[in-house]
DNA sequence: CTATGCATGTCGATA
DNA sequence: TATCGACGTGCATAG
């Protein structure tokens, strides 16, 4: 991997190498004192003090004070970002980005450390479960939500939107099931209401509505008591494992194929 | 300001650097190889490539990749980082934190670089408009909203919630305005329309909604027609003008209090 | 401390 | 391309 360091470099000399790294598409990261000043959707300023200021090898640009998890000032993948170093103000780093029109301007007055490199980075990132899984694991799994229900459909196309799951209970009500990974606020009751509503009109029925979630805040329990909606709770954690056992079958299905099992019969039972 | 830097370091000499430079809140930069494993409100991993990655001095760890914006990892400011050497898997970087409870785990294999510094960063940040300024500044100017219009509150509590201006129109309709600083989406509409039902029911009165925004999605606006409620545009960046005048109109004040104004009658008729 | 709503939200999917 | 909804959203604030 190819690595440039240079400490406490001359601002002209990091000015040149700079052009060269983005140029080349190359990951920046830089340690020094600096001002900010940013406008597009809003707009901010940011006095001096010595920062991170990272180049990604997409032109993203994150500026990060000594604390805190988010950048305090950045830019998104830009195409164009200029460099131009002011002998008697300092580097400064100009870049711009259409809709939204938006400039970020970084002016280093000293510059403690440079470091460019390129990363090689190609291995995969995995999120275990979503919104998307739990409910395909509940669609494939409906007594987990109630005795009885038979799913329909998931997804479902009601008035604007998507309803997570469309099902029929055991008496043949038809139930509209909206799906939260986290806890559900008021505004998950209002789209659930939404739905129901939506449904009522287009189809002349007045469907069960059931809102899953770990947790439920206050208002939105008593919003849903209000409006008639049914709360259930679902733990991730719980879909999680099912998902992963259901994942490890396949992968074991996968890994056993064209193999005779030893002991088929006595797995048959379990699947 | 403290700074060392270290190439293609020995990962035990890393361990031990690292250790001493979390004790003592440090900045901490590193290019390696690593994998990570994240578990908590979800749960993901990622498989083996070339990060950086950033300990801040209040415990923040930032897994960047290469590109992008966001990072591919992270935990925000914790308490506790645990960092061993194990021979033969390499040099792990242990994280937890309760509320949620979250474990990020980053094992590397090999270390390309190691930053440790700290910055000193007192410089004041300041974000020039955010709805809660368009929000005083419209409150302060009604007439931008309406002729006629006089403000009876700001952040008014409806319902549940708040609405962002509570007003009386010139016929002495009651009027409540919702404000987005982006465009408005069918949430916005639903939002107001939340507040309006709300009002309704507590004060028997049908109020007039507003919904104002730089612009609106289309279902924003078809929602808003069905349910009764208005549209109306306001430009931010007019807000923000009309914000910096008044502020270097009250520090002309400031910078000339107890002096005698040279033309003050003249500049009378504009305030 | 919890609940609520904003954010330069960002990001992906979809029409 | 614009819109929509989810997010390990993070974050400040009000109660």
């Amino acid at each position: 991997m190819e690595l440039k360091v240079l400490e406490n470099p001359d601002l002209e000399v990091v000015a040149s190498a700079l052009k060269k790294a983005i140029m080349s598409k190359q990951l920046i990261v830089v340690l020094g004192e600096c001002r900010v000043d940013y406008e597009g959707r809003a707009a901010s300023r940011l006095e001096p003090g010595e920062r991170l200021v990272i180049i990604k090898q997409d032109g993203a640009i994150l500026v990060h004070r000594p604390t805190g998890y988010s950048p305090v000032n950045w830019q998104p993948p830009s195409p164009t970002i200029e460099v131009v170093y002011k002998p008697g103000i300092g580097l400064i780093l100009h870049t711009l980005r259409d809709r939204p029109r938006e400039y970020l301007t970084v002016v280093f007055t000293k510059i403690l450390l440079l470091v460019v490199s390129r990363l090689r980075d190609v291995g995969e990132f995995t999120m275990y479960i979503d919104e998307k899984e739990m409910r395909d694991v509940l669609a494939k799994n409906p007594s987990l939500i109630e005795e009885g229900l038979r799913v329909l459909a998931v997804e479902k196309m009601v008035g604007g939107g998507y309803v997570d799951i469309y099902a029929v209970d055991g008496v043949g009500r038809h139930v509209l099931i909206e799906l939260k990974r986290v806890t559900a606020t008021r505004e998950a009751v209002l789209q659930l209401y939404k739905y129901v509503e939506s449904y009522r009109i287009e189809y002349g029925v007045v469907p069960r509505g059931i809102l899953m979630a770990p947790a439920f805040s206050p208002t939105a329990l008593e919003t849903a008591l209000k409006l008639g909606l049914e709360c259930k709770h679902v733990d991730p954690k719980k879909l999680w494992e099912l998902l992963k056992k259901g994942q490890r079958r396949k992968a074991a299905l996968t890994d056993f194929q064209g193999r005779p099992p030893s002991n088929g019969s006595h797995q048959a039972g379990n699947i």
